[in-house]
DNA sequence: ACTTCTATTGTAAGCATTTGCAACAGCAGA
DNA sequence: TCTGCTGTTGCAAATGCTTACAATAGAAGT
């Protein structure tokens, strides 16, 4: 459904002084790679040394930041260390991540319905939800009635 | 509606190996002092500096997710430079961040009645949305047809 | 008051991410 | 081809936030 030639076409038509750079088009190529996949910085720098290119993290930071721009990828703290990123491709999905014992929980984006029809019919407001991660606490975690949720506890 | 003593007193009926030290006193009366204020950990570490005592921020960062974890003060990140926190106190509220011009929108929580309610008996997950900032394009930047939003144009 | 146990702090070092700047590369016009 | 303009990169340094660890300080029992 999306192919590197498409995409890179795309972006050019929309910003036509910008360049296609090797950079860019291996940093695409690596995220088209594991299209479905969500990818830290590091993994994706990885990816492209791991092809014999030289290529500063720096770079690549600023490549997903260019591409996040365009919609082309999101990015999300999923509460690990780093954020993820991935490509936006047909219909998104969010996740649901317990406080208390780390669950992610994968949603499709139905869920936000609503809430995009709300947005843009009260407020005219044109939302960017591609990739969500919405924290709380999971149904094993459930806090019981005024008993208390611990959380990760940290006391 | 909240006072220092109230949540003190709830933070160690909560956890009662907590210690109530006088540096967590003294950030949570931070907080208290401008309660609808958001704050980065900067401005509370200076605050609390500014009575006079020393206090590293990596203490105050500490508190901050300590309280956090109580769900008595949110994180959100508004894309400036450094995350805000504040005090949960009553009706939350969120903002719309317009990408394109940097607008920011508050509106209230009743925008998400409807994702909390599907979560809550769809996936018996309890979420916490406290303080939500949600990224997109408002009105006056709404992108014409098919033509191009630049957004914060890094070309 | 003294001891012991554990929570919390300060310090310094670490990680993830961003930024300033000089060098470089692509494109346009002379 | 040369010249200038602008976008992009690599490098190094800066920023925001977190963490390891040793030192400190509450709380509870003696």
């Amino acid at each position: 459904m999306i192919d590197l030639d498409t995409l890179l076409a795309d972006l050019r038509r929309r910003n036509p002084s910008a360049r296609i750079t090797a950079q860019r088009r291996l940093v695409l190529e690596a995220l088209l790679s594991d299209i479905k996949g969500h990818h830290t910085c590091e993994d994706v720098t990885r990816m492209v040394q791991a092809r014999g290119v030289t290529l500063d993290q720096s770079t690549v930071y600023r490549i997903l930041q260019w591409l996040k721009a365009y919609g082309v990828v999101s990015q999300t703290d999923l509460g690990m260390g780093s954020d993820v990123y991935c490509l936006v491709a047909g219909e998104p999905h969010h996740h649901l991540i317990c406080l208390a014992c780390g669950a992610i929980i994968d949603v499709d984006d139905t869920i936000f319905a609503s809430l995009r029809r709300t947005l843009k019919l009260a407020y005219r407001f044109d939302p960017r939800i591609e990739h969500f991660a919405i924290f709380g606490t999971c149904e094993k975690c459930k806090p019981h009635d005024d008993e208390d949720e611990h959380l990760n506890d940290m006391s």
